[in-house]
RNA sequence: GCCGCAGUAGCUCAGUGGUAGAGCGCACCCUUGGUAAGGGUGAGGUCGGGAGUUCAAUCCUCCCCUGCGGCACCA
């Protein structure tokens, strides 16, 4: 028999007979790593423990303190698991896929009576019967027609139509654990029991197209997540709290910010509080804007279909466009329009009007664009996903020369604005040609390659996402990181040059002869609605200052100090800062509360003892301690913090 | 758009085949209280919309609308 060469992550290396297993290698180590050991690496590939090795490699055994392996292999297990307690109690169900993803699993499954929050429970109570009955793993590899035969045998067509969807170089491999059996490529854990059982937990069930296909049958699939131990998953639940307290939906209507009602979904009616904020957002983005060189337009709303089909919208676009008809006086046919669902046609008619030289170019057209578009119905989500929204959109018309510069230009620009903000975590995507595109390979090359090299230059790493950019142009997309860990992608920035193409925009360049500009569309904030939802949920509602709807309230302690109340209302006020009086019937402790609540940042609270000394008692949103300042003085104070950053 | 679930007072929710209830909020009164809910009284509902079953529907059935969780979509 050959032998092979195992080198150790310790440096050291041993002999083994080919074709020896990795449990085999851990027990020849020590008996106790043997019974620990849940999975190697191999040349850094992830090995089940009962794979045989043919090679040399270097090998590490991993164990439940591995943390990636670990985690990868119990929550994949307990996608098994659920399988098998889901076909146990209802026999008439059909497995099909159920991958890793997030901090757990899913596993789709094909049965016609929908699952219940009451089945969850259920499938649970087996799952840790499951794991106790400690039950061997055990694969094999078969022939694929073998494999077919069984699945056509059992009556699992969603597992036949996998197999056949494996390239044919790959092994056809088989899973067991007890007498339950399912197709899966591996690794697994020893048996059942390696699974921590208190450590898991069915979130809940949704629909789910088979293979993501919208053509395909609807799957129920039952979602989980599991952790190594108990801790961890009460942590990830109350992570998930933490994230329901700070849901923008809720908040919005205990902030007073705005509401949405059922004759216009997907379309936001804005309260004072909420519009306040609004409009300092925009403000400030009116004021980089100017700064960074960018003229603002602004175009209409309705325009005649003509225009979306020179613009290509109308044959790519229409189902997502709200379509208005009018019935002109006469008219033989209706006049049809669209309300604009973007910007960009708009701009290059103002760009189209007169004769432009390349002395114009780079020319930034800024809009703050108020797009409607017919969203469908199941994606609507708050003021994160309307059909009625304003863009922070421009419009770069340039050379291709220019691109690399002007792309750094806007990066450049774009991360000022976000640490204003407050967010520092963010990353760059830079999504290139798809298999369906226009537009000739080197025009993508040169795009691709100004985009890449304008991150650099800025300083900036970017991730490609292959293949996914528009069909026009390559583009980078801007993915913050909220505070509690979520990703949102808000800045955007696509070379395109094929709508300057069809709507026939063109420059008179150096030759004297026409040129045709290329467009880059760009965006920071993506849409202020979700952006501001963004910032609801990132900030917990508690706004910076400069945001906050509602920056100061003056609350009067006995009722003789509510002339002296309006007195330093009025003195804030005249400095432009939005405070209120609360002079209401009520003690401090309701009022403190209340307004705390309503998440208030300066609360200032005004006795017999501060109208004698002319001072306030300075309370901060979460803060105990209160501190004492004298009128001028916190009136000088709150005028400085409520400066929009860029004007500090 | 698809699958599932839901819609009762301004908000959060309970409830019943015989036309509804709590807490908070709101209004008024008492109370002038020093930093996260002082006390009392009162007003407030076409039980999402439509149709059907029934002597009788907020409750049962069907259709629609909206929302929620996913999926698909996001040019």
């Amino acid at each position: 028999m050959s032998q092979i060469t195992l080198t150790f992550p310790d440096g050291n290396t041993r002999a083994f007979p080919a074709g020896i297993t990795a449990a085999d290698v851990a027990a020849d180590i020590s008996p106790s790593l043997a019974k620990k050991a849940i999975s190697a690496q191999l040349d850094g590939a992830h090995w089940d423990l009962a794979w045989p090795i043919e090679a040399d490699a270097a090998i590490a055994i991993n164990t439940l303190k591995d943390d990636a392996p670990a985690l990868e292999l119990i929550r994949h297990d307990l996608a098994h698991i659920m399988a098998r307690a889901v076909q146990e109690l209802y026999p008439d169900t059909k497995v099909t896929i159920g991958p890793v993803r997030d901090q757990g699993w899913f596993y789709d499954f094909d049965r016609t009576e929908p699952f219940t929050p009451e089945d969850l429970g259920a499938i649970e109570a087996k799952m840790k019967e499951i794991i106790n009955a400690r039950d061997a793993v055990r694969t094999e590899v078969w022939p694929r027609e073998d494999a077919i035969a069984h699945y056509e045998k059992t009556g699992e067509p969603y597992k036949v139509e996998l197999i056949n969807r494996i390239p044919g170089n790959e092994p056809i491999r088989m899973y067991w654990h007890g007498d339950w059996q399912d197709l899966c490529r591996g690794p697994h854990l020893q048996n059942t029991g390696q699974v921590p059982a208190d450590a898991f937990k069915l979130t809940h069930v949704a629909g789910a197209y088979w293979l993501g296909d919208s053509t395909r049958p609807m799957l129920q699939r039952i979602y989980g997540v599991a952790f190594k131990n108990r801790n961890d998953l009460k942590a990830h639940m109350q992570m998930l709290e933490e994230a329901a307290k700070r849901d923008h939906r809720k908040l919005g209507r205990e902030m007073d910010l705005f509401h949405m009602q059922e004759e216009a979904p997907g379309q936001i009616f804005w309260h004072p509080n909420g519009w306040t904020i609004y409009t300092t957002l925009q403000d400030y983005m009116r004021r980089k804007q100017r700064v960074d060189g960018y003229v603002e337009v602004n175009t209409p709303q309705v325009v005649n279909r003509v225009l979306w089909e020179k613009s290509g919208h109308w044959d790519n676009y229409q189902e997502n466009m709200f379509i208005v008809e009018v019935d002109e006086d006469h008219a033989r046919e209706k006049t049809v329009n669209a309300l604009k669902p973007m910007n960009c046609p708009c701009h290059v008619q103002v760009f189209n009007q007169g004769l432009k030289s390349y002395r114009d170019l780079p020319l930034r057209m800024a809009e703050f664009g108020s797009c409607n578009r017919y969203e469908p119905s199941g994606a609507l989500h708050g003021i994160m996903r309307v059909r009625g929204f304003t863009q922070d959109d421009a419009h770069i018309f340039c050379t291709e020369e220019q691109i690399e510069s002007e792309t750094k230009k806007f990066i450049e620009f774009l991360a000022g604005i976000y640490a204003d903000l407050g967010f520092h975590a963010w990353s760059i995507k830079l999504s290139t040609r798809p298999e369906k595109r226009i537009g000739t390979e080197e025009s993508w090359d040169h795009a691709e390659e100004s985009l890449g090299n304008a991150c650099k230059a800025a300083g900036y790493d970017f991730e490609i996402q292959e293949g996914e950019g528009a069909f026009y142009g390559p583009k980078l997309e801007f993915v913050l990181t909220d505070a509690i860990g979520r990703q949102w992608q808000c800045g955007t920035l696509q070379v395109d040059p094929n709508l300057p193409e069809r709507l026939d925009a063109n420059f008179v360049a150096a030759d004297g002869a026409k040129h045709r500009p290329v467009m880059l569309h760009r965006a920071v904030l993506g849409s202020f609605e979700r952006f501001i939802g963004i910032l609801i949920e990132e900030h917990a509602g508690k706004l910076p200052f400069w945001l906050a709807p509602r920056q100061v309230v003056v609350a009067s302690i006995v009722s003789d100090a509510d002339g002296y109340v309006n007195e330093v209302v009025a003195a804030l006020n005249a400095k432009g800062i939005r405070a209120e009086a609360d002079t209401r019937n009520e003690k401090i402790n309701y009022k403190v509360r209340e307004h705390s609540v309503g998440k208030v940042p300066v609360i200032l609270a005004c006795g017999m003892k501060e109208v004698e000394e002319r001072t306030v008692t300075v309370r901060r949103l979460g803060e105990k301690q209160t501190a004492q300042a004298t009128l001028g003085q916190i009136v000088a104070d709150l005028a400085a913090e409520a400066t929009a950053p860029d004007l500090r």
